[in-house]
DNA sequence: AGCCAATGCGTTATGAAATAACATAACCTG
DNA sequence: CAGGTTATGTTATTTCATAACGCATTGGCT
């Protein structure tokens, strides 16, 4: 990400391989139980999201989309992106306009991340936010869905800075 | 926001008349100290935002710009809401695409905003992340900047609703 | 004053991100 | 297999943001 950021790119290597398939079919038995549908188009992006090193924009998907080099069309990923976001399979980080396949083993949770401003990559956490939003529901308000997104340096570009 | 909301839209009045001259010269006053320019299009785009009733996309204050109805050029506004975020003045909401007047008094400060869902208001608010990220800096992470955005219903929705 | 570097602005054009709208296809379920 | 629902294909458009370049203004320096 930053220009001066010379660091193999892979703190969060993709999946492959087995790996790959173990997490896909992990996802489609997840649908099943829920008689949901793990489509072509979505798990095509799924999969991609998957095996990317880090955070991938949607045009990035869409241009990776076809096996054959073909690529989508946006509403294609971007309806693809929405379903995995609601099933919680995926989630957009708003401050990148990018998205990540989620790492976070619990079924329901809040995402944060921790974002790199240097190799880019984006590592997902479980935040705690009961003493923050207690206040907020105390002044009357009903949180639904919280975005919290940290911007700095990772562990290994910190040293090289 | 909500197609069922039929509030007034005004839970965060914009300010007008003797307010909004002193809040632009407070900001003024503050640039001089630091030898700051708060040119013609920075100031205007500033008085934009606190005169308007809640969020403004950068488009809206494209419209806006001209008191003759000219639109500005886009460059011009994008501009001064990187300077006026650079100084603290304006905050940029990124799950909404949108910007706000900065409501907090103290001069530095993290950024935080509960979103109402259905009447589209920000109430920007001071939070606490010491417990959050006393974890992340132990392992490492150098945070430097911390983007936080509750989406639900405010008191006056979450009646209504 | 005259010069210079730095900063900001005006302008044109383009790039990037996301969605609207509508037609077709696949899937349940009774 | 009929009919409602969900998903996809396709075209076009809208929305959001920045690149690039030349000119103007500022403020320090001699
Ligand atoms: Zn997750
Ligand atoms: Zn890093
Ligand atoms: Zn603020
Ligand atoms: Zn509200």
């Amino acid at each position: 990400m930053g220009v001066d950021c010379h660091h193999t790119e892979s703190a969060q290597p993709g999946l492959e391989g087995a790996a790959l398939a173990s997490a896909v079919a992990a996802a489609q038995s997840k649908c099943e139980r829920t008689r949901e549908r793990l489509t072509p188009p979505r798990r095509r992006v799924l999969e991609l999201l998957l095996e990317a090193d880090g955070p991938m924009k949607a045009y990035d998907l869409i241009a990776a989309y076809g096996q054959d080099g073909e690529p989508a069309k946006p509403p294609t990923v971007y309806r693809a992106l929405e379903f995995l976001e609601r099933l919680g399979f995926a989630h957009r980080i708003e401050s990148l306009n990018a998205y990540v396949p989620c790492r976070m083993e619990g079924t329901s949770h809040r995402a944060a991340f921790l974002i790199c401003e240097c190799c880019g990559t984006a590592e997902e956490f479980e935040p705690d936010f009961s003493p923050q939003f207690a206040a907020a529901e105390a002044a009357g308000y009903a949180v639904r869905t919280v975005t919290l997104e940290a911007r700095g340096l990772c562990p290994a570009c910190k040293v090289e800075a």
